[in-house]
DNA sequence: GTCTATAGCCCGATAGAC
DNA sequence: GTCTATCGGGCTATAGAC
């Protein structure tokens, strides 16, 4: 059997009656095992990383991989999962509910420019992890719920005049394009800036590409 | 040994002296692999294939195959080649070299949209192929010479003052990015509109984004 | 629950017939 | 030059000790 829980829940530490450190617990090792998999399926691909690649970068035995995950392919749904999930969490609690549509779209902006920044496993995944059709039912990170939530916001600009595009999804590809754009050359090594230095740019560019 | 050849050259066919097609030729074969390896390798990643899937999928036998590259990365190396002269031939072909910056940009635009819709391997190719770091020396497709034809217009058009944007990359970046994005979407189904319907809006968008 | 060892499979690359 | 058969190696997943 397997099990895949939650990210952050209150049984990541154990403490004996001396309070001292007990054995890594098996949630503290999932993790480690999603997050160096992670990095690893980004780097390498999916088929180019072995278990036996992701037992040496853990520190996890083989074991213990197969009993958190059913098989490559169940770890490989988790990281996906928890990864959209995870994105989907933060853009959330940087948005209050009363935004206009252009402070919605910079707050996007803003967050992938600096996840990419501090976490570029995560980004790299959301944007070049392509699980080569090999594994079937994978929904494209576009269509995931960041991106409808700003989709739903893209509707209300354009019913109310905003937005110059009347297609929210050519409104949304046009405005997300450029800071995905961006996102994927920085990763790529072709800008050396830091993309949190350029966000203002890339907002401004983005509006200029659907405003009315 | 082996050997790559152009893709077009006058030895795809002989015909003997009663005029009847001999045995299929080593030209078209290398041809075949290389097509059919590349629709392959988009669809499942270049560790997702084997040897044996080109075989069965183009017909050509190991050995075949083995004579015409040296090694299974030496035939990703030939695709990887080929598909980006053949993208910038077809780029070239469209410029006269008389063309605003605007018009430059719209015909990348415009081929982009054609291609995604006439050989969408070969876009594919060029929009999602990453291979994974574990073949060393392959160049991003965003540094190769079609990206740098791009990018000498820009400069042209800053200096200019068509362009608003004062960095280059951050200007090619802004409008390629929105044509780009498209083509990504359409090739993973969300876009449903042939892309060649929007072809003008997306030139619109892009040039919005980064006129002055 | 977690380890090591290994079974069984398929891959890349080659050898040798034609 | 092109085929089929095959070798060694590394993979996924499991079995069995602890």
């Amino acid at each position: 059997m397997y099990k895949v829980t939650s990210f952050w829940n209150d049984h990541s530490f154990h403490y004996d009656t001396a309070m001292k450190i007990r054995t890594i617990n098996p949630e503290e090792k999932t993790d480690k095992v999603i997050r160096t998999a992670r990095r690893l399926f980004v780097e390498n691909g999916y088929c180019g990383v072995s278990i036996p690649d992701i037992v040496k970068a853990s520190g996890v035995s083989t074991g213990a991989i197969y009993s958190y995950f059913k098989d490559k392919e169940t770890l490989a749904k988790s990281i996906h999962t928890q990864t959209i999930d995870e994105f989907h969490a933060l853009f959330q609690q940087r948005l209050g509910g009363e935004e206009t549509v252009y402070e919605v779209l910079k707050t996007f902006t803003e967050l992938v420019c600096e996840l990419t920044e501090s976490e570029p496993s995560m980004m790299k995944y959301m944007l070049f992890m392509n699980h080569g059709g090999s594994i079937s039912d994978f929904s494209p990170v576009c269509t995931t719920e960041p991106f409808r939530l700003l989709q739903s916001h893209l509707k209300r600009g354009i019913t109310q005049g905003e937005i110059r595009v009347k297609d929210y999804i050519i409104a949304g590809l046009s405005y997300t394009g450029i800071t995905i754009r961006a996102a994927e050359l920085r990763m790529d090594g072709l800008l050396t800036q830091p993309l949190t230095d350029i966000s203002d740019v890339l907002v401004e560019n983005g509006w200029n590409a659907i405003k009315s």
